[in-house]
Formats: C-alpha cells, sequence, structure tokens
DNA sequence: TTGAAAGCGCTAACAT
DNA sequence: ATGTTAGCGCTTTCAA
C-alpha cells in the first residue's frame, strides 16, 4: 500500500507537497498538483486512517452500545444511527453488552483505548456509574431510551414520551367510546405508560380500578394471562391497552379462546409496533414508536457534542404516534353487562 | 490521557522499561514493574490502540457488510458475530449498504483505509467485483449466505445448504403421509430449494406436476395469492411448502379465509424460522436456518484467514433443520378427493 | 511554490 | 536489568 512519503519519493518532491495536492490545499503549481494526483490513482493510494486518526485526534468512530442488537427493539435504530453518522463519515463499532455490567466496562474500555468520537448507550446496558466516568472524563455521550425513571444528571438523553403514548392509547379508546377500560402493564418498568393512561381516563371523569390493572412482564405469555385474569372477573373490560405488542398479542390469543370475537366483543391496542403487529389477525391497533426519529435525534446530538456546537442538555423527549388498523372498534354494547363466558 | 512517554518521565525510567512492565514481559526487577503498575493504575493509564495498530499493522477491528440490519433475518447473525468476534479481542464496524453499489463501495473504502482485519459480506449486499479486488489484493474476506446460485472463485464462503432444506421439507411431508404436494417459490432466487423440495419427492416417485408450484416473491401477499391460485384448480394440496415463512403465512391466511383449518384439511410448512413463526396460530413447522451456526462459522472462518492459520477454501454449507411445530400433520384423507370450497 | 523536521503513542531491534 | 533509537503514516509548524 503506497503511502505518501512513497508518492513524494517516486514524484521527486516532498511530502508535504503531496499533501497539499491530495487535499487541495496549499499553494503548489496546478502541474505538480496534478501530476502527483494522476500517480496517486495510479497506484491506488488510500490515506491511512490510523495515522491521521493518531495526529488529528479524531476517529470518526462512535460506539453504539446497547443490550443486544437481537432484540427486534434495535434494529431499526441502529440502521438508522449507522446511516445519519455515514453521511456524516463516521462509522459505527457495534456493542452488545447483553446486560452485563462488566462486558459493558469492557466495551467501554475498548472503545476509549480506540478514541472514539463519542458513544450512544441504549436501554439499560450498562451501569450508569461508569458511563458517568467516562462522560466526565470528556467522552462525548448521548443516553438513548433510557430507563424511564431513571435519568442521570449531566449526561444528554433522548427519549420515548411514554407518558403521552398512555395518554393516547386512553384518547383513542376514549373517543371510541370505550367506558370500561383495563390495563395491562409491566410494572414498575413502564409506569410512565400506565400514568399517562390513569391520567387521562381521569380527565374524562372515569377512575382506573385496581382489578382492572394487571401486571405482565413484557411476554406474550404474560399477556394471555392477564387477559385471562381480566376474564375472570364479575365485570369485564370492553377495552385493554397492553402496554407493548407482545402482551397485546398475548391478550388476543387469550380473547380468541374464550371464543370473543376482535374488534367486535373487545378492543385491544398495543405499544411499540412491532413488525408482527402489523401482520397479525386482527391487525394490531398500536402507539408506534418512532424508532428512526429517535435514533436521529440521538445522533444528531452526539455529533453536536462531538464538533462542539451542543447547547441545552435537558432530557429530549420523542413523541410516540397512534396507528389505528383493526384490532379496536366502537364497543357493541356500552352500557351492557359483560358477556357470559 | 497518560502515555507511557509520561509515566516513564515521572518514574524517571526508560519507556522500554515502562512498556515492559505493562505487558509483563521482558525482564525487570519485580519492584519497579510494581512501582510502574501501581502509578500507571494511579494515572488510569489505557493504552492507545491506534498507535499500537500502526505500529503493529493490525486493528483487532473486523467490517461487517450487510444489506440492512433492520432486515429481521440479520440482527441475530450480527449478534453472534460481534459476541465471537468480541471473545477474540476484535470490535465489529456496522455497515448497511442498502444493497447499493456505490454505498458498499464507500464502505469498503472507509474499511481499508482503517485497516480493518478482515471483512464478512452477507447476501448480496454489494457489487463481488469490489469484493474481488480487495480480496485480491490481500484483505481477509468470509462471503457469508451469499447467492445460492452465484460463487465467486476463491473467497472463502459459507452458506445455508437450501437444497438440503428443500429436502427436508419434502421428506416431512412425505412421512405425514402427504402425496399431493405443492411449492410456493421465489424464482429463480429460490431454485435450490425447490430442487431439493423436487428431487426427494422424485425419490419417493412422486412428480411435482407444474400447476403445484406456484411462485411468489417472498412477501406475505405473494404467498396469500400463490395460495389462491392453487386452491382454484381442479386438485388441491393436501401439503404445501412455502421457501420462506411470510409466505407460509400469507399462504395460511388464505386457507383460514377458505374455511379450511389447519393443519387438519392443510398442512403448511415455511422455511426460515422468523420470530413470528412461533407465534402464529397455528405456530408454523418450518425449516429452520441456524443463524447463530452460520455467523460462527462465518467468523472463526475470517480469523483463521487473518490470523494466517486458513485451510481449505471450498465453499462450507451450514446444513438447515426440521422444526415440527402445529401446522403439519397427517392428511385427513390420503386418497379422497379436494373438499369443495 | 516547495521542503525539512518534529511529533502523535506505541513497538521492537539493538545497545549498554 | 534498563536505555537508545528508529519507524509506523500522517499533519503541522516553520524555513527556504
Amino acid at each position: 500500500m503506497a503511502t505518501i512519503y512513497d508518492i513524494a519519493r517516486a514524484m521527486g518532491v516532498s511530502q508535504t507537497t503531496v499533501a497539499n495536492a491530495l487535499k487541495g490545499k496549499g499553494n503548489l503549481s496546478a502541474a505538480t498538483r496534478e501530476r502527483i494526483l494522476q500517480y496517486a490513482k495510479e497506484v491506488g493510494y488510500r490515506p491511512n486512517a490510523l495515522a491521521r486518526s493518531l495526529t488529528q485526534r479524531k476517529t470518526f468512530t462512535i460506539g453504539f452500545i446497547l443490550p443486544t442488537i437481537a432484540n427486534p427493539f434495535y434494529p431499526e435504530i441502529a440502521e438508522e444511527i449507522e446511516r445519519i453518522a455515514g453521511q456524516h463519515n463516521y462509522q459505527v463499532l457495534l456493542c452488545n453488552t447483553h446486560c452485563d455490567a462488566k462486558l459493558g466496562r469492557l466495551h467501554l474500555d475498548r472503545l476509549e483505548s480506540r478514541w472514539v468520537d463519542g458513544i450512544i448507550v441504549m436501554g439499560i446496558s450498562m451501569d450508569v456509574a461508569d458511563i458517568q466516568d467516562h462522560f466526565t472524563q470528556g467522552l462525548p455521550t448521548v443516553l438513548c431510551d433510557w430507563q424511564e425513571n431513571e435519568s442521570p444528571q449531566g449526561i444528554p438523553q433522548v427519549s420515548i414520551d411514554f407518558y403521552q403514548a398512555g395518554a393516547l392509547a386512553a384518547h383513542h379508546l376514549l373517543a371510541l367510546g370505550h367506558r370500561r377500560l383495563a390495563i395491562i402493564v409491566d410494572e414498575p418498568l413502564q409506569t410512565l405508560r400506565l400514568e399517562g393512561f390513569r391520567a387521562t381516563l381521569q380527565e374524562a371523569g372515569l377512575i382506573l380500578s385496581p382489578e382492572m390493572i394487571q401486571r405482565g412482564d413484557s411476554t406474550l405469555e404474560s399477556g394471555y394471562h392477564a387477559a385471562r385474569r381480566l376474564f375472570s372477573q364479575e365485570v369485564h373490560p370492553t377495552a385493554i391497552f397492553a402496554t407493548n405488542d407482545w402482551m397485546a398479542i398475548g391478550a388476543m390469543r387469550a380473547t380468541h379462546e374464550l371464543g370473543l370475537h376482535i374488534p367486535r366483543d373487545l378492543s385491544v391496542i398495543g405499544l411499540d409496533d412491532i413488525v408482527v403487529a402489523a401482520h397479525y389477525q386482527p391487525p394490531l391497533t398500536t402507539i408506534a414508536i418512532p424508532k428512526q426519529r429517535l435514533a436521529r435525534v440521538a445522533t444528531e446530538l452526539l455529533l453536536q457534542q462531538i464538533e462542539g456546537t451542543h447547547e441545552a442538555a435537558h432530557p429530549l423527549l420523542v413523541p410516540p404516534s397512534l396507528l389505528i388498523r383493526q384490532s379496536t372498534s366502537t364497543p357493541l354494547h356500552t352500557d351492557a353487562l359483560s358477556p357470559e363466558l
């Protein structure tokens, strides 16, 4: 692989001249510039990013730390981060921590050793204290979709507005005419969704009674069982908000098994908009998380930090949006009692 | 950030001594070693990977080039590649080409500039000629899951044995007692799957007649329409092999709409084992692609090349496996005519 | 308009 | 057991 020095020697000029010719700067005759450029192309000269980084103290690399890319929530985000970074000539190192603090530290160490220009940390993929350490020592950092109720001071951050997500779900169901609403929620991780939902009902004069709140653990199965519990009670809901799509699908399955029809007998709304949601029967109405948007904001925030054009650091919130499909509709008998099982 | 030189000066010794102390090699008194290690820890010394790479001509970085990580086929693979690479102290640069040859070239250029130790290229994410160029000039390369019928000479390669996948599907359905089999296939991309299927039927004395072969384009919708076409004919199949899960799900949907029950009236088998497959109703029997395995073999093959312990280069094939769920069973009336619609 | 020289942080061959 | 030196490929003063 030819170096600047090689070219200089072959052309009988100095390194400086070659460097200037290559980057189109500096003062030199058009003739020598042409000659050099020509030769450089011939030998397939390719600048050495390592050497450049060493002097420039800049690598055009960012680290993307996340629990695991195998979790379907992340790939779209990863794609968008890589895309935007690429537009600015940055490349992205993929770091799965599997939520192991030690592995997280190892990755962070490696990234520091490589002089990455910054990092984006998603989910609760690693120990905040470690991130804090590095951030304090000057590593540009963005926390993305960090744990709902935990917000480390000082580190720029962008998340989904989950409170509004809950509110949107409630608004949609209320607008359809539902009055007996239930929620399946993964507490205490997803409290904000519950709060947004509850508050919106309250504004409409409705109380979310404790038996209408069922816990799940974000899995399909937990949604299934939560729905069965709801239907085993005296009073049945006419609509269920599951705080993620997997649980919503589980709830739909339970509903089918009981011989009820969705959305005629029960409306179900989820949250996330995973791929399956659109292809399930019936296609699931859901509160969609704008993953691309989240990724874009996070990446831009990081690049701003890196390039020093960073402004305010108060946590940014990206709004979710309602995606109406076919699992919700007006209730059949708004005031009727629950159908017998 | 402290450097070796800084430490040497502070300790009143030479760089060499510090370097030796840090890497636990060379001859030096236990005393000075301790002293140096102690101090290094105090100031939080972290070796500079760039400088090291520059002298060693080794970056412990590999590039992972793929169409897009947003395609659900890749995340699990990416995770496994990163995991194995990590075990060997390598990090992974994520490069989505979106199947744009120009973008692919740009990525490859950047990777070369960074002196990555090698690359893994998946799918048909970029122009083979470009890969060939770099490979020929010494860049360790592995082609993974490359186009079925295209096999660039010389470049180490690992793929799925799709012929066997088709054979497995046929074996399973034959073993259940099916005799009227149909296939929905994305031709000519997936010819191997068709061939494996057809050949196995032939061994059993069955001919796959042209009307039992329906084209799809890998989407759910195309599977749906292909199934409708099959059912609009005189003779109905008792089992369908769709060469990917999305088409299988589309076929199942069409079957439901016609009032037929799966697997009682029709068996359906897919290929891939995407996440949805397990959660559909009924859970889809499928030929599972061992993504982890594929990723592991590819990564190990690359590391062997990099470390020079590379052996034979004939294309490796990873065998798929049959995953029996609930969309296949013995046919109701093996010899009966098709049920009326 | 062009060149010489120092330095980024590290490794390694060769002294002492 | 420790030190000197040169060099990886590039950028960046400062001179000519």
